[in-house]
DNA sequence: ATGTCCAATTTAATTGGA
């Protein structure tokens, strides 16, 4: 299985250029962020003329994610449990729920698509729903993998995070004075992986960005960011084979602020996987 | 000049978000 993720920033502006990109990858699953457009406006035909079931969680023109999947996707989550909700001047506990995660399983493995709350700023509201939210998840997560050790999962998506300085190459991104680099949102990134989730692309592919501003000349500066990942159980870690940062799709006609992260999994070969016939004895 | 882009509304310039 091959399988992507990548923040599209509208897919209606970009359904074209994402459906070829899949097509031309042999990509099997694609998680998407910022679709930005509510489930119905969503377009369909493009993805399943190419061969694709797509899941979408569209409110609005904010946020929203997807996933298109080449085999059939069952079991669908809008939201994951305990997810905080944010909306402007509605900032309690009982605040509506934005459109940044889906989970399905597909092929066996429990895929999230997650858009994390961007932040804007360490003084603004939005920084500690972030942090809430990935608190949330990161107890998801503990829990999902303490009833099901062996449960392939993989959250997937554009974390809006920097986890280490390699990862920063934007001079308008600084410890102590922007989200995305800050103590507390490193930390809950390290926090997922203590949950029991690996970064399974790093390792095969140690450097390189995800994201690059539209604006000063980021991309031709490569003053980017590396904030979108693929975070791995152990189940799921074991299958991976491959991995790329596809950074020519920043290039070209109408790209995406982001690029697609793609792993290549080797399902069938599994350590427990006692359905294979015996050599010896 | 934030050397930009996207979507919605206030439809043609704003506004909000990133």
């Amino acid at each position: 299985m091959r399988l992507a993720t990548w923040n599209v920033n509208s897919i209606r502006a970009r359904v074209t250029r994402t459906v070829e990109f899949a097509v031309r990858e042999h990509i099997d699953v694609l998680a998407m962020q910022e679709i930005k457009c509510k489930n119905e406006q969503f377009p369909y035909a493009p993805f399943e003329d190419a061969g694709y079931h797509v899941v979408a969680h569209g409110l609005n023109q904010w946020n929203g994610v997807a996933i298109a999947s080449r085999e059939p996707i069952t079991d669908v989550e809008i939201g994951f449990p305990g997810m905080p909700g944010f909306a402007k001047g509605h900032e309690g506990p009982d605040a509506p729920q934005e459109a940044r995660a889906i989970g399905a399983t597909i092929g066996g493995v429990k895929v999230w698509s997650l858009y994390v709350p961007n932040g804007r700023a360490l003084d603004d509201p939005h920084y500690v729903y972030k942090l809430d939210w990935l608190s949330a998840l990161q107890e998801y997560t503990a829990s999902t993998l303490a009833q099901t050790p062996d449960l392939a999962l993989a959250l997937t998506g554009d974390f809006n995070i920097a986890p280490t300085d390699a990862d920063n190459g934007a001079p308008g991104v600084v410890v102590g004075k922007t989200t995305h680099v800050s103590p507390p949102e490193r930390a809950a990134f390290a926090a997922l992986e203590s949950a029991g989730l690996t970064d399974v692309v790093r390792p095969l592919v140690p450097t390189g960005f995800t994201y690059w501003d539209y604006k000063q000349l980021a991309f031709p500066r490569n003053e980017g960011l590396r904030i979108d990942f693929i975070l791995g159980s152990h189940a799921f870690a074991d299958a991976v084979r491959g991995a790329e940062i596809h950074r020519n799709e920043r290039k070209g006609e109408v790209p995406s602020d982001h690029v697609p992260v793609v792993v290549d999994l080797d399902l069938t070969s599994a350590e427990d996987d006692d359905d294979r016939p015996m050599i010896f004895g």
